[in-house]
DNA sequence: TCATTTATGCGTATGTTTAACACAAAGATA
DNA sequence: TATCTTTGTGTTAAACATACGCATAAATGA
């Protein structure tokens, strides 16, 4: 006789936020039912029965941390059967990014146990979360080489340095200014505005935009983005 | 009041041949219960309690096929409501490469309802299989320009064609043979043997062999893989 | 106000990689 | 022994990546 399947379904999100130079930000939860109670934990939570799994991506972080996402795919299934201490917990993993504008959200509800944590600064988490955040993190990484999503980190429109910044923030390199504007303009799918951003000191900087329709139409002619720098 | 979560999970594999020039195959079965009784569908099922997913795909690779897998990486999971007709049911899709000498073995067990289908033969398939198919081959086809994963479809001994019929069978495009031959052997990961085939006409050729141990050295320091032709 | 600082914007030389292409070598066939 | 078929190697031009130098446009402060 068949011993009936008892097995549950859950979503993670890690969800990345970029805020200035240097500082790329995980979006962290303080867990409020055992079991880890009081720990940091990626936001996310139980499937409902009738629902989609992205839905319960945003449900559970609408819930959680109040954050408008503005990218969202799914990063992995974990599943071994011993992940969760009581039940077994199968875990969708989904990989999201937010533009700054929606970055601050949380500052409000200052109380609420929800936190950006720079990726340096990370404290324990809970189950296996650490293990999942190490994968999306590498999964940023190296999908910021070969599709455009750099941009869902940034405003609509942002001076060129921003851009550069963003990728040697999260590469991990230096990249030459001069070589990564003519390459990233050579795509064709970045715009000139006629706006010009002056704070601080130096040359005033033009402002930029992505132009997502452009992009769409050229992929489907085997167009190929791909910045990479040694 | 909480409704009891009420989600089955399942694991579909879709396990991709490869025999000879411009024949990739993919290893469908007959379903013997419903829903979609007598349709053709991915090999896969229900999860058990205390095994993990990747024990689950070679458990019902076993039980339903026979074949044993050379590769194994986990492809999707799919997961919307309504994918099965019944009750919700959770896919948790995995992709697999099995080499030659593996192949045949299914035509011991013929009566089985088991086979092995052309990718352009193939039939309906139930449930959304048809759909996970097409990821996973869309993966196979991303996935052997930057992984080296195409030696898991050829015999462990092979003549430098085969590996170049491979990548244009699997990318359908035609490649220089020169060019393709200075780029792979320009890595440093196949070895030449002191074995010569000989079959057919033509030139003898000399049988070449992947040494997986000095590829995997060599990732460790920032090695690239990359096959790219136009 | 005028030199200094800071950051943007454009251009050019150099080396490396890719893409296109031709022919010799080793057997099988007949 | 001439012909066919498939393997194995080299050469070259064009495209691309890399490494720079320097002018420009503001803010800063002596």
């Amino acid at each position: 006789m068949k011993i009936k399947q008892d097995i549950k379904v859950a979503i993670d999100a890690v969800v990345f936020g970029y805020e200035s130079k240097n500082s790329l930000s995980v979006l962290l939860i303080k867990r409020g039912i055992e079991p880890f109670k009081d720990e940091w934990a990626l936001p996310g939570g139980l499937v409902l029965n009738d629902e989609s799994l992205e839905d319960a991506v945003e449900r559970e972080l609408k819930e959680e941390t109040g954050v408008t996402i503005d990218y969202l795919e799914q990063l992995y299934t974990f599943g071994s059967p011993n992940r969760d201490p009581r039940n077994r917990v199968l875990a969708v993993s989904y990989f999201g990014l937010v533009k700054p504008n929606h970055f601050k959200i949380k500052a409000d509800t200052d109380a609420v146990d929800v936190q950006w944590f720079h990726l340096s600064e990370l404290p324990k988490l809970a189950f296996d979360h650490q293990q999942i955040l190490d994968m999306a993190h590498k999964r940023l990484k190296a999908k910021l080489s070969y599709e455009p999503i750099g941009f869902d980190l940034l405003n609509d429109e942002f001076p060129f340095s921003d851009l550069e910044n963003l990728y040697m923030t999260i590469l991990e390199k230096e990249i030459d200014r001069r070589n990564f504007r003519k390459k990233m303009l050579s795509f064709g799918i970045i715009e000139e505005t006629n706006k010009i951003e002056k704070i601080g000191s130096g040359r005033p900087a033009k402002l930029f935009k992505f132009n997502k329709k452009k992009f769409q139409q050229l992929i489907v002619n085997d167009f190929h983005f791909e910045i990479k720098f040694v």
